[in-house]
DNA sequence: TAAGTTATATATCAATCGATATATAATTAT
DNA sequence: ATAATTATATATCGATTGATATATAACTTA
């Protein structure tokens, strides 16, 4: 048998553009608020073939949520670890998640898990786990992007990496939550300098 | 008639604790994961006398959010505005969200606006009226106290109130975020000072 | 004591829910 | 051409949903 041929009926839906569609309904009505009827209609297939491929309505669910981390929450991430400069690695993190935080391309605003799945944590299993998953990641991340100027001299030795990336993120909250609001991103962006100084500057003590 | 003599039969429920009892179901469930049954149980009533003195489950939700935007979302505003020292007043904003999201009595954690309510925006009729009022009033509160002490002279003319009360509250919406997703009070007021250094701060230029 | 008013208890409703059963379709292998 | 395998369409399921109908209860007023 060749690499492409498979017996059985061939599947006439692609498996990434349906978890993605998904994603989109959790992203908008949460996971209580979207029903199997909205999902499938969003995915463009019927219940069985959503279950077959992708499992129960909570399977999807986390699905969704390990996609949204490696590619949405992600983003923000990689523009700040590829762009040489860290001050512009810093404007560039925060600049992309007030990007896709107010205009995402499948019309919902804010950040999946801060504005929906947040919601379900002690609720839906495996959702607090991805939670914290995603948070460490990120500070650990961004710390260790941190970690790497300082041994190439750009930042003085005492920079506080961790307690720096913390605060990246927790200002990124701030963005996808008025993102979700409804706040533009020129708004958004109006104090991004002041903020990347703050972030960069060397400590005081 | 007297000021306590009413006809009818009298109510046997108290209708702010019922409020609470409901705010605390839709805290950790949100609003389409809880359910009537939740919500009667967790009150103590009847599905007509929840009907009667709330109306249905959507205006239930919605004087649950003007509730939590009157007293537990009010509560670290309030102790910025009435500490006397603007810097012990912002570490008592800081600590005071630490606090709530991390400790709350309804054994929730977050931020009910931040984690639950962000999720019905634009599926929840009144949900983003009331979310994009708490930002805008608490802005321009934590700004207002800003202007006042630049008044007294105890901050710069030149110092960006707005600008560092929507810092504030950005702050606050990492460690609401992060109290949501399981982390301690200890931990997140690991950094508190360097924070309240860096709001306070003279602008840099 | 009865009427009027308001509240509560219980039963019930139509609709929707997540998930599966069954039949049919589309492919490859023999 | 048939069997085996996998996918999809449609119908159906038991359970739950938000909300209301009906009966009863608890009060004040006349």
């Amino acid at each position: 048998m060749s690499d492409t041929k498979k017996i059985g009926r061939p599947r006439n839906f692609d498996i990434d553009e349906a978890l993605l569609a998904a994603m989109n309904v959790f992203w908008s009505k949460g996971y209580d608020g979207a029903s199997l009827k909205d999902l499938t209609k969003a995915m463009g297939i019927s219940g069985p073939s959503m279950y077959a491929a992708f499992g129960d309505k909570r399977e999807l669910y986390l699905k969704t949520i390990d996609q949204y981390a490696d590619v949405d929450g992600c983003a923000p991430v990689v523009a700040f670890e590829s762009e040489p400069d860290i001050e512009k690695a810093v404007q560039g993190f925060l600049e992309a998640v007030i990007e896709y935080s107010t205009d995402h391309s499948g019309g919902t605003s804010g950040c999946f898990l801060a504005s929906c799945v947040s919601t379900n944590v002690g609720e839906v299993e495996g959702v607090e786990e991805r939670m914290v998953n995603a948070i460490n990641e990120t500070d650990n991340r961004l710390a260790a992007r941190f970690e790497l100027e300082k041994e190439k001299g750009n930042l003085p030795h005492n920079f506080p990496s961790r307690e720096r990336a913390r605060l990246m993120f927790d200002m990124r909250q701030g963005y996808v939550f008025r993102g979700r609001a409804g706040w533009t991103a020129e708004t958004l962006k109006a104090d991004i300098s002041h903020r990347v100084k703050m972030i960069i500057a060397a400590p005081t003590e």
